[in-house]
DNA sequence: TGCTAAGTTCGAGAAAACTCGTACAAGGAG
DNA sequence: CTCCTTGTACGAGTTTTCTCGAACTTAGCA
């Protein structure tokens, strides 16, 4: 089934059971272009989404993977900019937060955007 | 030519020779997709980009086509976005300004992502 | 019992975007 | 010329977003 609904180059890696819950996100039904668009309007989080596809055969990523050279508290505002969009997923394992992309869904609701975001290539200026 | 480097189902309309030049917009190369998606990322303009495809096979749109309840300040805020982006480009026939979407070229840059636009339906609430 | 590490929350300053009124320019019809 | 229409330019007020420091929370470990 889940292959039937994302025929696409972007298949959800299958993930073990008793995973602790994500924290709260938007559901399926209530993603909005408009909102997903203003989150990947920002570099910044346009490189999070990036990688996040590119290595999303790893599991899931804590904030500090990407290392960025950035406050902690200014990531914990693009993260949750991303995950409120809901375009990530973001669950607490210990201390770390991880985060996925929600590619199933964002494959079923903007089929071919998630394609953009990969090939995309940070601005060299 | 055209349709190899557009495969999709957004073909430019040809246009007559002898057209007032473009308004200053960005070229091909210079398209970002963060500025892109900045653009699309307000209700207005996605609505003002969904009609231009919707309704491509009439000739540009003036301004004050849509119908929007706005100031018309307001509308030129939200076409010079728009055109500053790279989405529409935008020329001068007597006192109108009539625009239309760059399809071919946001088609070749970004593929796919006009469809989204266009089904795109704006927000009920 | 502390200590460290990952990340949050809060708040404030700075920057950007949105909205709109007003004044202005310029084409076209009478 | 005069009036009407389409749309711009400018500027101000408002709202949103970005950025970051500081203090706090919590898990794991010695």
């Amino acid at each position: 089934m889940r292959q039937a609904v994302s025929p696409g180059p972007f298949v959800d890696v299958p993930e073990p059971p008793d995973l602790p819950d994500p924290l709260p996100e938007p559901d399926v039904a209530d993603l909005r272009l408009d909102r997903v668009m203003a989150a990947l309007s920002d570099p910044l989080r346009l490189e999070i989404v990036r990688r996040l596809l590119l290595e999303r055969q790893e599991f899931d990523h804590p904030c500090g993977w990407f290392g960025f050279d950035r406050p902690k508290s200014s990531l914990t505002h693009h993260f949750r900019a991303l995950r409120e969009a809901g375009l990530i997923r973001q669950r607490q394992y210990g201390l770390e937060r991880r985060s996925h992309v929600r590619v199933d869904d964002i494959e079923v609701r903007f089929p071919g955007l998630l394609a953009l975001v990969a090939s995309w290539t940070p601005p060299d200026d």
